[in-house]
RNA sequence: CGGGGCGUGGCGCAGUCUGGUAGCGCACCUGCUUUGGGAGCAGGAUGUCGGAGGUUCAAAUCCUCUCGCCCCGACCA
């Protein structure tokens, strides 16, 4: 993409409302602009994030057996009188009114929905169990939305609802979401750590937070050294088989947020104990029968006896993600995109927009570098190298390739990595090698 | 929802106390010069001062009401 032709409002100066640097860059760097308070639109640097974040959900989401599936965002409020919960929501719940006079909802999660659907179409324990999931846009009318796109009340959120015969099932399910959750974070080069959480309004006996480190985040947390240096990504899990295991192993390991953590009782030891800051990106819960049973989600067992299906719901804060990726990965000049989810691989930079070897040059770098594939954002415009690198370094794309006089003369271009700062002058030829491979 | 703050050109702000022709920096447009870390000179365009009502000869400025946004707290993916 040449930047003379994106569209990319870039700020120089940081708006006034925004306080916390995720929300600053997302601003300056043109990804975002507030519509309203706590809802955004999203611009395309920044919805190219957003699709690769919501995609490596959603290839997690499939690998562990998930199914993916879209409800709707507007709800009928009949279906959460039956669940017992349009009236203990409360204000964050946005209820809405059609012409005809229902009432309506936006919702806020879709328990309901979901359950709804099960409960139509199940009838046997031969039909589970089922995971079923969904990338939607939620709504929760939250008293004061801050930070930007990290506690906006318009959110993008990957939900999955899980369905078994059994609780033995059901454990099984919530596993499946454990190790999917892992692999999910660590693929965007978060360090996401599993913490025994409360269940709140959800309810159920079984949950888990994921919050990912990052200097600014919201809470408090303590964990084992041992996290630190743990690699999910380096077992290759078979979801069928018995996860008991992996899940000992990845839970057994302390960790814990400010209010369930206590020095006193906390059992490691304070040299082996790492504080840091967490953001939580994902929330997994096992709640048994609590919207099964009041909303007869029934299955037949072998026996022709009827059990109410055995639940668990599974979020990921897709939108979320974007801004606690940029507090986990930024510095003064701005933004250091994880590959994985940058929104281009490459930064080609012109140095000199009206010289014709320089043109000529990176024209070449830019046909080269997409016929192989790569993502590039092409800096054609007319100004100056300055204005140029700092825009670079704002963007944060991973990869600068830059094309300048001196290197044109001698037939080299500069290659940059935008998180080491490293910069290293190669032939055209190798240069642009290193950028494909 | 309790407490606090702010709405002035695209962005950041001054001007409000003490009423008197709406300003600055950046960005933008034109031209020339410049070109490896946010260039220089010259010229130019851009405002219902959040909105409504009131006081006054006169309101960005004073009064009343109202809308929006932000921060701290309580609450949350």
């Amino acid at each position: 993409m040449r930047l003379s032709q994106y569209f990319l409002p870039l700020l120089r100066e940081n708006p006034a409302e925004a306080q916390i640097v995720s929300h600053r860059l997302m601003l300056r760097a043109g990804m975002i602009r507030q519509s309203s308070a706590g809802i955004y639109s999203w611009l395309p640097l920044g919805l190219r994030v957003l699709a690769k974040v919501e995609q490596i959900v959603r290839e997690e989401q499939d690998r562990s057996g998930a199914q993916e599936i879209l409800m709707p965002t507007i709800q009928p409020a009949d279906l959460w009188r039956e669940s017992g919960r349009y009236d203990d929501y409360g204000a964050e719940m946005l209820r809405i009114r059609d012409r005809h006079e229902r009432d309506m909802l936006y919702g806020p999660t879709n328990e309901e929905v979901v359950t709804a659907i099960v409960r139509d179409a199940v009838r046997s324990y031969r039909d589970l169990p089922k995971n079923l999931y969904h990338i939607q846009w939620k709504f929760r009318d939250e008293v004061r939305p801050r930070f930007g796109v990290m506690r906006g009340r318009e959110f993008l959120m990957k939900d999955a609802y899980s369905f078994d015969i059994d609780q033995a099932g059901a454990k099984h399910s919530y596993n499946k979401m454990m190790v999917a959750y892992l692999r999910t974070f660590a693929r965007m080069g978060l360090k996401a750590i599993p913490m025994r959480a409360d269940t709140g309004p959800i309810g159920g006996d079984l949950s888990h937070e994921f919050q990912i480190l990052a200097d600014t985040g919201e809470s408090e947390v303590y964990c084992d050294k041992a996290w630190l240096d743990a690699d999910v990504l380096a077992a290759d899990v078979d979801y069928d088989s018995d996860l008991e295991p992996f899940y000992r192993e990845w839970t057994s390991r302390y960790a814990a947020t400010d209010e369930m953590h206590d020095a006193a009782t906390c059992p490691v030891p304070a040299t082996e104990l790492v504080t840091a800051r967490g953001i939580e990106v994902g929330h997994i819960f096992y709640f048994g029968a609590k919207y099964s049973k009041p909303m007869g989600a029934l299955a037949s067992l072998a026996d022709g006896s009827t059990v109410p299906l055995e639940m668990g719901s599974y979020g990921i804060g897709v939108s979320r993600l974007v801004g606690a990726l940029i507090e986990a990965n930024h510095d003064d000049s701005g933004i250091i995109w994880p590959e994985a989810v940058a929104p281009f691989r490459v930064g080609l930079v012109n140095l000199r927009a009206g010289d014709a070897k320089c043109v000529a040059a990176a024209d070449d770098a830019y046909s080269k570098l997409r016929a192989a594939g790569a993502e590039v954002l092409y800096e054609d415009r007319d100004d100056s190298p300055g204005a140029k690198f700092a825009t670079m370094d704002l963007l944060g794309l991973p990869w600068q390739l830059i094309v300048g006089p001196r290197g044109v003369a001698a037939g080299t271009l500069e290659v940059k990595n935008r998180r080491s700062g490293e910069r290293q002058n190669l032939p055209a030829e190798a240069a642009l090698n290193r950028l494909i491979a």
